[in-house]
RNA sequence: GACCCCUUCGUCUAACGGUCAGGACACCGGGUUUUCAUCCCGGCAACACGGGUUCGAUUCCCGUAGGGGUCACCA
């Protein structure tokens, strides 16, 4: 089995492209067949090169990698159209030969008249077939190369998805095969890249099932096998329109700037379309073993942000400690963290807001207080009202002595050290928490007490502690 | 406009003629707790509408409405 991912770099990875690739990564993976990618970049006045490179590590960043493809060549090469250039001339000639095909040299201009003549009459905007008997000859001029679609009857193929989907063929036009400056369009060049390529399963969005009959009629004009395919619901606005920018980011590499994990993203993107009982949570190995056609639903998705911050803080609690601290790093740097600060602390430290954080830079954004300069750290002027007291400026003198004489500055030793105190002061835990939690974080809310004082070091936190006494005597 | 497709809680979805229409996100309560969050428990909430077919329709068929897609010498 050989499927493909086909995207044309005019642009950054599309969410919905992105979700088209992994449906087919899934079932190449799955079915232990062949992921082919290919760059569709006949379209020169807006595919970039960078954007290209952009595309593949994108996908790599997914997780996704491919078989055959740009950088790791394959038997069916090239992978980029336009080096392909040279394939597509011969298939035309021959079904020129052999009458499925005709020159036309009508003008542009004309066609289109007729089509907006058509159009303002109530039906389907078509050329008009002006030179499909003419017989015009190699030597016409300036001409584009037209198929002779089927005037009669129906074209059909099989979807995954739909079904049955039957095309009468009154509804098709003869389009275009081959343009004045000698290169196919779209329809044509995909067709005989498939088929050069040996791919026997289409996967692909729901955008094309028009394009599809068109397709099947020129796979039939060579005499060609026609392959199977599944078209994918689209991915939708949050509010059911046509996906745009402005409904926010579109992109896989604005959500991995956002700090999303490629985790998260594949288990959304997937649920998104598809579903199996009643699971929620897949890893891409999961999914390997469980994705399936007949899984795909029909009808389009709305795009759920609140969703996918929910699965980002789920793989956030489950990928490694190390790991997450790894991709936290540079958003740290970004949210004013020195990079040498980032030591042996982080770990810890990260373990400590995972659970209060959604992406990478609420995390970072959570975290930076462990990593930043004290005059750094900055201030919520309502937190520090209320938990900084000159009342409270004896209770931290009482824990400074406390701490500074903790010899194991863990967890459990924090906590024995503390709560030992604490009772003998016969005072709540909660008394000095909030203080305690307002000078070294400088906000209300944070971390847990112990796990915070831990993931600091003694020094910060003794050194914090003595400032926010200052702070609470000095106040009122 | 023509043609194609789609339609279950606000959102993602399960259901494949007979279910109190299930799960998840979000939301609202409650519990745990040193704050917030996590976590746990509970709640709210849907078969677009109208006709058929059938002993029986969310499920099958036909309309209507709404939404999406396609109609290029773009991909």
């Amino acid at each position: 089995m050989r499927v493909r991912f086909a995207p044309s770099p005019t642009g950054h990875l599309h969410i919905g492209g992105a979700r088209t690739a992994l449906f087919n990564w899934l079932l190449a993976r799955r079915l232990g067949g062949t992921f082919v990618l290919r760059i569709e970049d006949t379209d020169q006045a807006r595919s970039t090169r960078e954007y290209e490179v952009e595309i593949l590590k994108a996908l790599r960043w997914l997780g996704l990698d491919w078989d055959e493809g740009p950088e790791v060549g394959g038997p069916f090469g090239p992978y980029r159209q336009m080096e392909r250039l040279d394939h597509y001339d011969p298939f035309i000639e021959r079904m020129l030969a052999e009458g499925m095909a005709y020159r036309c040299t009508c003008t542009a201009e004309r066609v289109e008249q007729g089509r907006q003549a058509l159009a303002a009459a109530g039906e389907k905007p078509m050329y008009d077939r002006t030179c499909r008997e003419a017989g015009h000859g190699p030597d016409c001029g300036e001409h584009v190369v037209r198929i002779k679609a089927p005037l009669h009857g129906v074209t059909t193929f099989q979807d995954h998805v739909r079904g049955e989907v039957v095309t009468q063929n009154a509804e098709l036009d003869d389009f275009v095969i081959r343009r004045s400056s000698g290169l196919p369009p779209y329809n044509f060049v995909v067709v005989i890249d498939d088929i050069e390529m040996g791919i026997d399963l289409i996967v692909r969005g729901e955008d094309h099932v028009n394009n599809t009959p068109k397709q099947v009629l020129i796979y039939q004009a060579l005499g060609l096998k026609v392959p199977q395919f599944a078209h994918a619901p689209l991915i939708l606005g949050p509010d059911g329109s046509r996906l745009s920018k402005r409904h926010g980011a579109t992109s896989v590499h604005a959500y991995q700037e956002e700090g999303y994990l490629a985790e998260a993203l594949v288990n959304y993107l997937v649920r998104l379309g598809w579903s199996h009982g009643d699971q929620e949570i897949f890893s891409l190995l999961d999914l390997v073993g469980a994705f399936d056609l007949e899984g795909i639903t029909k009808a389009g998705g709305r795009w759920d942000v609140d969703k996918l911050r929910w699965l980002n803080q789920v793989w956030m609690k489950r990928i490694e400690p190390e790991d997450l601290a790894r991709r936290a790093r540079p958003f740290l740097v970004a949210a004013g963290a020195a990079p040498e600060a980032l030591d042996d602390r982080l770990v810890p430290a990260v373990l400590t807001v995972r659970e209060r954080a959604w992406t990478l830079v609420e995390l970072a954004q959570a975290a930076r207080f462990y990593f930043v300069e004290d005059e750094a750290v900055g201030f919520d002027a309502a937190a520090v009202d209320k938990h900084l007291k000159p009342a409270v400026a004896p209770l931290l003198d009482g824990l400074l002595a406390v701490l500074g004489g903790v010899e194991d500055w863990s967890i459990p030793g924090l906590e024995a050290a503390v709560n030992a105190w604490v009772e003998a002061q016969g005072i709540k835990l909660g008394k000095v928490a909030q203080p305690v939690r307002v000078s070294l974080t400088g906000q209300g809310t944070g971390p847990g007490l112990f796990e915070m004082l831990a993931a600091i070091g003694k020094d910060t936190a003794l050194r914090r502690i003595a400032a926010g006494r200052d702070r609470a005597a000095a106040a009122g």
